[in-house]
DNA sequence: TAGTGGTCTAGACCACTAT
DNA sequence: TAGTGGTCTAGACCACTAG
């Protein structure tokens, strides 16, 4: 199964593009607008690699609009495109609130994926995929419950190699970084487990939003959250075309 | 000054990539999806450059979306992209469900702007507005209450001209397509009023969503909308960058 | 087995910016 | 003048697809 062999070859060395891309991209995560990334010569002498190699992932970084570059000056951290309705992980959406982000996980295993999983994610009915479900807080206070399912055969040893504080930055370094993702919304009203984890009334409204995320062309995860609705609005934008 | 020297010098021999960029765009133009490109090795083979070049330039078709590299197979000419998320009238939307909508106009006046609204239409308080409030159906049920704020000197006679079934066609009429909108969405409950136009009971869920829409980088529409959730899901594609 | 795209090397010259 | 990004070369090996 070549998909093994691969996804180990990965997990154990990282092509040297996707090592440097993640390395700038934390390197840079919490840097200001303006302030100069790594010129590719300097990345070329850190990483002992070909120049090419390095403007690969650099063209990456550009593409995604976290980077720009000036020619004859730099690279430099981009100011990020004001864009709601881009794709970010729960602790993105709350950084962009200006809010704390923590998880507190409550389910995290292996299992064999039910029908309706394996169909959300593109695998067969009883194939391996990781269940996490996650009590998420902001400030310090309940803000959310997400139940993920995750593709396994693309994460192996995730349960074992100690769990992430952020999935899409432990996807990120396993090249799955999500590009895109599919999301339905709708109101209703809480469960009393669910209830209970967010502390909040039964019968209070709470918003659903179910996802399905894509990398690379591969659905790596699926999720139900349920939003608790007094501290959560959901922004989205919806293009033209 | 170099900008016209380095002009002339372009137009008389482009770039490499480019030049590889605009054939294989031009081959492309009228393809079917699925049709095979030149393969990268053949390209090199034609235009006597290196693979890299060649790649360079395939590269910004690819994320065009005008290409898909498939590997192992080829370069193929890309099926055009999807549907969900894009933005549509209560009309498009419904009809994009298989349902039958009507509307029933519940207020249609002129206004002074207050200050939320002009905030919301980059207007100035107490200019004028057009008020708008509907009661949505679907397949002859009640399905939205929509209150809308319209900008009233982007469409002159909009009241008096007999009241069209479609705002976004009507907009579309006057040049004022809406090209993309910012929506927040959240669940409540309904107020006593919402609650017996929809037909539901009071404390039933419900999804809320106020919309921004823009045209031509002018405001044209700002609405709060009020959707049964027993009958409404919204779906949304969140990209990348 | 021949062909494809994916990755990578170790250089090179250019036009530009900043000092 | 030193440094940067933009372009380009002429190869290479890999994993995969298809006949």
């Amino acid at each position: 199964m070549w998909l093994v062999e691969n996804a180990v070859a990965i997990a154990r060395e990282p092509l040297k593009h996707v090592q440097v891309r993640e390395y700038v991209r934390d390197l840079v995560s919490d840097a200001e607008p303006g302030t100069p990334a790594p010129s590719e010569r300097e990345l070329v002498q850190v990483f002992g690699v070909a120049r090419m190699t390095v403007r690969q992932a650099m063209d990456t970084l550009v593409a995604e609009g976290l980077l720009e570059r000036i020619p004859g000056r730099g690279t430099f951290v981009a100011k990020p495109r004001n864009e709601v309705g881009r794709l970010l992980s729960y602790t993105g959406e709350m950084q962009r609130r200006g809010l704390h982000a923590e998880s507190q996980t409550i389910l995290a295993r292996r299992e064999q994926a039910g029908p309706g999983v394996a169909r959300a994610l593109e695998l067969t009915e009883g194939d391996a995929v990781i269940h996490w479900k996650r009590l998420r807080r902001a400030d310090g206070q309940p803000m959310c419950v997400e139940d993920a399912y995750l593709n396994e055969v693309l994460l192996p040893g995730f349960l074992q190699s100690g769990m992430p504080t952020s999935l899409y930055q432990a996807l990120a370094m396993r090249g799955l970084r999500p590009t895109w993702a599919e999301d339905s919304i709708t109101a209703d009203v809480p469960t009393a487990e669910e209830a209970q984890s967010l502390e909040i009334a039964l019968g209070t409204p709470v918003l659903r939003v179910a996802r399905r995320a894509v990398a690379d062309d591969r659905v790596v995860e699926v999720s139900r959250s349920v939003y608790r609705s007094d501290r959560f609005t959901l922004y989205v934008q919806l293009g033209d075309s």
